[in-house]
DNA sequence: AAATTATGCGAGTGTTTCCTCATATTTCCC
DNA sequence: GGGAAATATGAGGAAACACTCGCATAATTT
């Protein structure tokens, strides 16, 4: 049996400065016990203690727990796409080269913002919400790179299709980026591997295309 | 506060054929749930339940929840070890592009041996344990990989170190061929995103080294 | 300054969850 | 067959949980 469907719908709209800052709080809250319990130990109870906040209050803007991590997930999806958004569309991504490394050092600033908030994030929601709402910003950031990449059609290597290509990039783009923020913290490290992302992505783009 | 440390270890061996197969059907009824309602809803009495035992007998064998899921991770590493173990030192990989072909099988094999557990358990469980048991065997991997990247060091471009392009080979292989089962779930869209994957990590492995 | 609206509070309710323990049944071994 | 060890049972204690509701306080409007 697939998870019931759950309201996140918040539940009204803050409308004094007071009641700004209570949601704020509750929202920067529920990141930080996120972080620091994981999905399954996130309670209502905590997150209003972390945020010096009622419960009462608690739901007076959020109807339900997951509606809280939702708002959250919101947030977040968009601070990555405006990182996403800023690299490829500036003019370091006039050159296919340029644009990678641009591409290369938004995929680290996209892990680098709060990692550990993103790993939560990404890994352990509820599938119903994760599917829905990380899917959908997945899909704009491939949009994103597809378009880059079209732009650059010229040099891209022979059947190399500019819609597939950008599901290879994204991919491995996120989860090497991923791989060096986490479990590579120094930064020569995290250099290295910056670099051979840089080779394994214009490798694959302008390589020969045997498949 | 980090999650406080919980005893993984089996609480005693079964001894008798009837409780071996108490505990074997634990494990596959903790697999069933965990599947059946993510992590968070996995409950101990659901699980008992599935298994047609009563809730005592689960904790005659396993001291907690943890401990079970741990066990079925436990399992289910193994089993991905021994499928890329296979996949590298099988005829195929004596030249690095059979050896390359077969990886790539063996990370989609890893996804499709029992996808839907296979996502629950590198998602959704809670970071101590997951952290720890899955960079373990994530480590192994990598060693396998790099073992066999040294076979065919000669083949490499100049400046590949092994060590590292494993850590790139195994990170973007599993997450695309993660991609490639979860997101692309009909045969044509595997086969072509498998493909992409055979020229992203041959051209990378043999493609110039700019970095 | 009174009336109205917005916000904040937290004890309490009903439920769910983990896990124990006293007891019953089965298997083993002599 | 009989005693000991292994295994199975499930009611129930204790704690944790999500969420409500009646009331207090603060801001805004008139």
């Amino acid at each position: 049996m697939p998870p019931s469907p759950i309201p996140t719908e918040p539940r009204k709209q803050p409308r004094q400065a007071r009641s700004r800052a209570t949601v704020e709080a509750l929202l920067e809250a529920t990141a930080q016990v996120l972080v620091a319990h994981d999905y399954k130990g996130s309670t209502t109870a905590r997150i209003a203690e972390r945020a010096g906040v009622s419960i009462g209050s608690l739901y007076q803007y959020f109807p339900n727990l997951e509606s809280l991590v939702a708002a959250l997930v919101d947030r977040h999806a968009q601070g990555l796409l405006k990182v996403m958004d800023r690299a490829l569309e500036g003019d370091e991504a006039a050159s296919l080269e340029g644009g990678l490394r641009a591409l290369i050092h938004a995929g680290l600033d996209m892990q680098r913002l709060d990692p550990a908030l993103h790993r939560v994030l990404m890994e352990q929601l509820p599938n119903v919400d994760r599917l829905r709402r990380a899917r959908d910003t997945s899909r704009r950031l491939t949009g994103l790179i597809e378009a880059f990449l079209c732009r650059h059609a010229s040099r891209l290597a022979a059947g190399r299709e500019p819609a597939l290509a950008a599901v290879v990039v994204e991919t491995s783009l996120e989860a090497v980026a991923h791989r060096a923020v986490s479990d590579y913290p120094s930064a020569p490290e995290q250099q290295r591997l910056q670099d051979e992302l840089y080779d394994l992505l214009l490798n694959y783009l302008t390589g020969p295309s045997i498949g």
